[in-house]
Formats: structure tokens, sequence, C-alpha cells
DNA sequence: AGCAATTATCGTCCTCATGACGAAAAGGGG
DNA sequence: CCCCTTTTCGTCATGAGGACGATAATTGCT
């Protein structure tokens, strides 16, 4: 392989959440050079025999202390402009998951701490390397993803109600839904959400029914986002 | 950069087009071990100093002969397992090229032959490396984007009537559509295609209007397959 | 020229999905 | 028990899309 030209590969992620109605990622403070003490998504090197799957869960449970047991987790794209890493050619595959509000992270193995911040309220130019960018992308992918694919229930609990998930609806989108006509769509289309057969209780209101996600892989026909 | 594993960055070409009412995938039979005398999707190595667009157009001219004036080119995904390829850790960047019916590629630069395969005909285990993987993943992209983007439009030249923008996502979805609600669609659709102003001459039949595509970037709502 | 064959384009009917909104159901707190 | 909140069911109007008839505008044949 000497006759080749080397590279370094790494894993980055674009974690999103919805915490307190608001669409937040996962950032981690960067404790050595180059960009130390800015925000970065968390991320690092491919093993020499590590596929890329396993360094994009590993990255996400080691620097995070988050399990990836529910949840979604996809490649969104990779970024190899020279010169992104002032270390050297480094080019980067980036994953995007989506997770239930499961609390605050814990710091990862080295002092750099992560946490979650809104995605609305991250100013230009706050993040490291061309992070601003891949996370651009991921939010933009995860906008569009949400309208064809059930995806939405990947940012809510095992159980939920027809609430929750239009909570994360007006969350990701920013818009205002129709509570009734958004029932109307989710309990109608085909294996979206399926009745556990319990209810809410101790809630305001009348109690709502649980559901769970259901087998259906792609939304026919899709949620459309208000024009 | 010597503390971090090293890999080889490669880009390969999923190029589609649409001839003889099939869908068609540009190979290249590999003149080289691996592999050798199997066809493989175009690609090759990154340079140390070139950006992964700029590495995927290159790969595109330069092994096929063919420019990239009208068509398209998006990044698709990235395979990285390791043992993808017996030379190393070979990592490489996907890329989905849809183009018009250009005619026969010429040879590249190597002795190597390239040549156009519809890919209903390819049978399992004739791709070099992972490339059947990449390919079924290209392929699942097209019929997929073709539905709520203009897309379609790069299969046909500039210009092109109605007919022939049906007879594309006919054969790109393997299915048989009806023309006169194709037409009201596609005609309908704000910004997918805008009238040339000129007909077609010397064909059978009735003449068709001539269209070249819109300024759309997203089909409001998508073209539908039928179920 | 006249007619058949072919293809493009327009129009009609019906069904279904969806946006806007009213109303009833089912809980909690005074 | 009344009020407030939230869920859930209905109703109506509008618009998109599938099925299909009808017409327009050519070429090719006799």
């Amino acid at each position: 392989m000497a006759e080749y030209p080397p590279f370094a590969v790494t894993v980055d992620l674009v974690v999103l959440t919805v915490r307190s109605d608001e669409l937040a990622v996962l950032l981690v403070r960067r404790g050595v050079e180059p960009y130390r003490g800015r925000w970065a998504l968390p991320g690092g090197f491919v093993g020499i025999d590590e596929d890329l799957p396993d360094a994009a869960v590993r990255e996400l449970t080691e620097e995070t202390g988050l399990a990836e047991p529910a949840g979604h987790l996809e490649q969104l794209a990779t970024y190899g402009r020279p010169g992104r890493d002032p270390r050297g050619r480094v080019v980067t595959v980036a994953w995007l998951a989506l997770l239930p509000d499961l609390g605050s992270p814990v710091a990862g193995t080295d002092a750099a701490s992560a946490d979650w911040l809104p995605v609305t309220r991250l100013a230009p130019g706050q993040l490291a390397f061309d992070h601003e960018r891949i996370l651009t992308d991921g939010v933009e992918r995860a906008r569009a993803k949400v309208e064809y694919t059930p995806l939405a229930t990947a940012f809510c609990p095992p159980e939920f109600t027809v609430a929750q998930l239009r909570a994360v609806y007006e969350t990701v989108w920013g818009t205002r839904l129709d509570p009734r006509n958004f029932h109307r769509k989710v309990t109608g289309t085909p294996g979206f959400v399926e009745p556990i057969g319990r209810s809410t209780e101790g809630e305001r209101g009348r109690p709502a029914q649980l559901f769970r996600r259901g087998p259906a892989t792609l939304l026919h026909p899709p949620m459309l986002r208000p024009s």
C-alpha cells in the first residue's frame, strides 16, 4: 500500500434529540489541539481493522456514555476537503443518530465535556473544523426524512402518545400542526404506530392512548410539511 | 500523522443511463489484479491534495471519456469494510451519476474496456470487490429520488418530450404509466419542465412539444410510483 | 387525395387524502 | 359539580390522482 497516498479516516456523529421543545445536538468541548476549547461533533479515528459502522457505534458509546438501544443510526455523508483538518489529510465519514431524550451525557474518557446544545442557538463559526456544515446537512436530512419515514419515532421513548409524536414533528420542523388532523394521519397510516393497549395516567386532560412504533419503514403517503 | 492508522481512499462511480428502454450502468473490465478481467465500477485512488468531488469528476472523464456537461452527480455513500479490498485497507467514497444516453464510451488510458450493461441482466457475483452492493444502493437511490426530485430529467437530452421523460420513469421503475395522467402531472407541477416553444418533426404521430428542465429542485407534490 | 395508424393533448368522472374546524369524551382541580 | 385541559371522533370543502373517453395533428399506405 506504500504506493498509494496515505489518508487518516475518522467518523463524526451528528446526534440529535428533542429536549424541552428544542432540537438539540450532542457536542463535545475539545480538550486538545487543534480547536482546543471549541465545541465539536463527537468522533474519532477509525481503527485499521475496524468497520465503519462499528467505529460510529463505538464513538457514540465511548465519548458520550450513551448506548444505542432505541434510536436510529445511519450514514450521513463523507467530507474530505484538503485542509479541513490542520493535522493532515483527514477524511471523515459522518453519521446521523436520532435518539430519545436520555438526559445529560457523561463526560468522555479524556477531559472533554459533552452536552446538548439547541441547534437554533448555535452561532456561525462556533464549531471546530467543518462541523457546522456537517451539522447543517444532518439537520436537513432529519427534517426531510421524517416526512416519508417513521423516523420521528426514534426521538420518542419506546411507548409514546400521539401528542408526544406531534411535538417531535413540531420541534423538528419548527411549525405547528393541527392535533386532530395529525391524529387522523398518524393512526391512519398503516404500520406507522401500533396501540399498546394502555393509556397515560395522572396527566392533565383526557388520558392518551400509548403507542409503540410500527413495522413500516416508509410512510405511504408521506407526512407533508405545511407549506 | 504517523500516529494514526493509514488508509487508502478511492472514489467509485455508479454511472446510470437509459439506453434502449433499459437502465444501464457503466462498467469497466479490470486490466490488473485483483479481480483482473472482471467487471467493476469505474473509479480510482484520490490524490493526496485532491478534493473528493474533484476526484469523482476526474475519474468520470478520465476512465470513460465522458464529460459531465448535462447530467447529475451526487455523493452516494462510503464503504470501508475491512477486507473489501485484498490490497489493504481501502475506504471508497461512492458517487451516483445520472446521464443522458451519450453512446458508447471510449476505453480508458489503461488497457481496460468500458461499456454499458443493463442492470437487470447482471448476474450475482459478477462484479469485483463489493461493487454489487454499491450498484444496488445506487439504483435504489435513483429509483427513490426521481419520485420527489426532477432528477429524471438528467437522463434526458437538453430538449425532450413528455413521452421521453415518461419512458425514463417507466424504465427506471419498471412499470407502465398512463400517458394522459403523466402529461397532466408533469406539465402541472410548477418548475418541473418548461416549454421550449418548438415541437418535434418527422416522428410518427402528432408532433410533441419540446421541453427543457425547469428550475424546481423538489417536486411538490411528488411523482408517486404506482402501488 | 383519402384513409388508417399512431401519438400527443385535453377533458370528465370518481375516489381519496387532507386542511379547517365543530363537537364529544375523559380525565384533574377548584 | 362546574371548569379547564387534552384527546379523539366527525363533517365539510378542496385538490390531487387514477381510469378512461375524445379530439388533434402528424406519417404512411393505397
